[in-house]
DNA sequence: GCCGTTTTCGGCCCGACTGTTTTCAGTCG
C-alpha cells in the first residue's frame, strides 16, 4: 500500500468516527495523521523498516500499529469493523458542503439515503425538509451545493490560477484605492493546485473597494457581498474571495488566511502553552485579556518567539520547530538564478529561433541559456539527428561570437529508450555542454524495469540532468512507476542532477520529492522546458515549488555562474567514469 | 488518539455564519 492509499483509509476512519459521534479529539487525531501522511517525502514502508513511523507528526502508538497492519496485509480489521457498523455509501454524503456528520446520519437512518443520487431525489420529493432541525432553506442549500459539485471544475493548476489572480489584482488596483493587496491561502503557499483564490488588502474606504471588486469584468456572479468582504465567481468558474481589513491587524489576518489549517492549529497549540490566544485579530495574553494587533506577519511570528516562516513552508510539519530554533532556510529566489537549463527552439518542436530565445533569456537577466532540443527518436517533435545536431552546434558557436550579453550552451534533450540506452552515441554527447536525458515513450513499463531504465541513464557519464523524472502531467497523466528512493540515492552518489521542470502542468519533480531529493544531497536543476520565448517566464513556477521543497540557491545548478556550472558538470562526469 | 519549556494524565485552535430555535446545534474555513 502506498502513502495515499493509507491516508485514504485514515480519512475514511475519521469520517466514520464523526458519524459515530466519537470524541472530537480522536477524530482530529486521525485527520492530522492524514495530512501528515499526504505530506510525507518518503514511503511509509521505508519509514517502517527504519523504525521512524513515530517521528511523523500526529502518529502515535495506536496509529503506528494500524499502519503496520495495513502495510503488511493491505487490510485493517479496525477499519472493516467500523465500516460494517454503517450503511454503505453514507460517507459519500459528507462530500456535500453543508452536510456534516449529524445531517448525514439523519438522512441515512431516517430516510435510508446512501448515495448522492438518492439525496437529490429525496430533496426534490420534499422528504428532507421537516427532519429535525432541517428546514426548507437548508434542504435548498444542500441541493444547490449538490448540483454545483457536478459542474464545478476540480482544483485548478497554479499555472492557471496565479495569472488569473494577478489579472484581477491589477484590475482592482486600477479601479480602487486598495493597498497591500496580496493573495492568501494555497495560492500564496504555492501549492500545485488551487481550490479558490483568496485576496486580502487594506483600504480607508472598504465599501467602495468591495463595490469595485464585484463590478470587475472578470466577474460572472456575485455570491456574497458585505461591507468588508465579497465572494465572486469568475468566467473560468473559479471562486475569488476578497477581504478588506484595517491596516493595524493586516499581519495577523494575512497569517490566518494563508494557512495551512494544520500550520495554524500547530501554531495555536504552541501559543496556548505560552499563555497566548491566537486569532485572526491578533494575539491575546490570557492572563490579562489584552489583545495585541499586528500590521505585519513578522511581528506576529516574532511575538511567539519564532522567525518569520515563508508561506511555502507553512504546512504544519517541522517548520515551526525550525523557526523556534531560528534556523529557517534562506529559500531560493527568482533573482538567484543565472540561467535556464532546458529550452527548445524551432530546430525541433519549439516556436522561436535560437537567437530569439537567447535574447529573451538575456532580457530576463540570465547569463546563459542551455538549448536542449529533442533527439531523433522523438519524430513527432521533429527531433534532431546527428547531422542536424552538429549543424545546430555550429550555429550556436556563430551566435556566441556575435552576442555579448548571454552565453548559449549547446545541449540536447536526449531520449532514454525503452531499454535505458540513449538516442545518441557517447562520443557525440561528450561534445555537448549540457546533456539532459528524459523518457518520452514506453511510459507504462513496470516499476523495476522503469527504475533500471532510468538508473542506466544516471550511470552514463555524459548525462548531466534527468528531465521531468516522473513524466506526470497534472490532472492528465499519472507519474510513471519509478522507485524514486533508489533513483535519488543513485543520483546523490553519482552527482547526477534531477530536474525541477517548471511547466505548470508538469512541476516534476513535485514538492515532496524535491524535499526528499535535496535532503539526500541530490543536485537539482530548474528547467522551463520552454517551447517559446513566453514560456521562459515559467521559471517562477519552478522556483515556487522548489521553495516548497525547502531549496536554497546552493541546491540548484542554475544559481552557478556559467563557468562554474560547466566545470561542475565536467567533474561529475569524471566521477561516473 | 496524540502529546509534553507544567504535565506520562488531562488537556486538546478559534471564530463566524446560518437556520432553526427560543438559546444554540451544525457546519465551515
Amino acid at each position: 500500500m502506498n502513502n495515499s492509499e493509507v491516508a485514504r483509509v485514515f480519512q475514511d476512519i475519521a469520517d466514520l468516527l464523526e458519524l459515530k459521534g466519537e470524541t472530537l479529539f480522536k477524530i482530529r487525531a486521525y485527520q492530522k495523521a492524514v495530512r501528515s501522511i499526504e505530506q510525507l517525502p518518503v514511503g511509509l514502508e521505508q519509514l517502517r523498516q527504519e523504525g521512524k513511523l513515530r517521528q511523523i507528526p500526529g502518529i502515535g502508538e495506536a496509529i503506528e500499529k494500524k499502519i503496520v497492519e495495513l502495510l503488511a496485509t493491505g487490510r485493517l480489521k479496525y477499519y472493516e469493523d467500523l465500516r460494517s457498523e454503517f450503511p454503505a455509501g453514507i460517507v459519500s454524503l459528507l462530500q456535500v458542503p453543508g452536510v456534516g456528520p449529524k445531517t448525514a446520519m439523519r438522512l441515512s437512518t431516517e430516510l435510508g439515503i446512501g448515495s448522492l443520487e438518492e439525496l437529490e431525489a429525496a430533496i426534490v420529493d420534499g422528504r428532507v425538509e421537516g427532519l429535525y432541525r432541517l428546514g426548507e432553506k437548508t434542504a435548498e442549500n444542500i441541493l444547490h451545493h449538490l448540483r454545483s459539485m457536478r459542474t464545478k471544475e476540480q482544483r485548478l493548476p497554479i499555472g492557471t490560477a496565479l495569472p488569473l489572480a494577478e489579472e484581477i489584482m491589477i484590475a482592482l488596483q486600477e479601479r480602487s484605492q486598495i493597498r497591500h493587496l496580496t493573495p492568501a491561502g494555497s495560492l500564496r503557499r504555492f501549492r500545485e493546485t488551487i481550490g479558490d483564490i483568496d485576496l486580502m488588502g487594506t483600504a480607508d474606504d472598504a465599501e467602495t473597494v468591495i463595490e469595485a471588486f464585484t463590478k470587475l469584468a472578470q466577474v460572472r456572479e456575485v455570491l456574497a457581498k458585505g461591507s468588508t468582504k465579497a465572494s465572486v465567481v469568475t468566467h473560468r468558474d473559479l471562486q475569488v474571495d476578497l477581504r478588506v481589513v484595517e491596516h493595524d491587524a493586516f499581519g495577523s489576518l494575512l497569517q490566518y488566511f494563508t494557512g495551512s489549517k494544520q500550520h495554524n492549529i500547530t501554531l495555536r497549540e504552541r501559543g496556548q502553552r505560552q499563555g497566548l490566544k491566537l486569532s485572526e485579530y491578533g494575539i491575546t495574553t490570557l492572563q490579562n485579556g489584552r489583545l495585541e494587533t499586528y500590521a505585519t506577519e513578522e511581528g506576529f511570528y516574532n511575538r511567539l518567539g519564532l522567525q518569520l516562516i515563508p508561506p511555502e513552508l507553512r504546512e504544519g510539519q517541522h517548520e515551526i520547530e525550525r523557526a523556534a530554533e531560528h534556523s529557517m532556510p534562506q529559500l531560493v529566489e527568482l533573482s538567484d538564478l543565472k540561467g535556464d537549463l532546458h529550452v527548445h527552439t524551432d530546430w525541433s518542436d519549439g516556436h522561436d529561433s535560437i537567437e530569439a530565445m537567447a535574447m529573451a533569456a538575456s532580457n530576463l537577466g540570465y547569463q546563459y541559456l542551455a538549448v536542449t532540443d529533442h533527439s531523433r527518436s522523438l519524430g513527432i517533435a521533429h527531433g534532431l539527428n546527428e547531422e542536424r545536431l552538429r549543424a545546430q552546434m555550429s550555429e550556436i558557436r556563430r551566435l556566441n561570437e556575435r552576442l555579448n550579453n548571454i552565453q548559449i550552451l549547446s545541449g540536447i534533450e536526449v531520449d532514454i529508450r525503452a531499454d535505458g540506452s540513449l538516442d545518441f552515441p557517447d562520443e557525440l554527447l561528450g561534445e555537448l555542454d549540457v546533456v539532459i536525458a528524459a523518457i518520452h515513450s514506453s511510459l507504462s513499463q513496470r516499476q523495476d524495469r522503469m527504475t533500471q531504465r532510468v538508473l542506466r541513464a544516471i550511470e552514463n557519464p555524459n548525462v548531466d540532468i534527468i528531465a521531468h523524472p516522473t513524466c506526470r502531467l497534472l490532472g492528465q497523466r499519472e507519474p510513471i512507476a519509478l522507485d524514486l528512493e533508489i533513483i535519488f540515492r543513485a543520483a546523490a552518489q553519482t552527482g547526477m542532477a534531477l530536474e525541477i521542470n517548471c511547466m505548470p502542468d508538469r512541476l516534476d519533480l513535485r514538492d515532496i520529492h524535491i524535499f526528499r531529493a535535496r535532503d539526500l544531497g541530490v543536485r537539482l536543476a530548474l528547467g522551463t522546458d520552454a517551447h517559446s520565448t513566453e514560456h521562459l517566464k515559467y521559471m517562477r513556477f519552478g522556483v515556487g515549488i522548489a521553495r516548497r521543497g525547502w531549496c536554497e540557491a546552493k541546491h540548484l545548478l542554475n544559481s552557478m555562474p556559467a563557468e562554474e556550472l560547466l566545470a561542475s558538470l565536467g567533474q561529475q562526469e569524471n566521477k561516473r567514469i
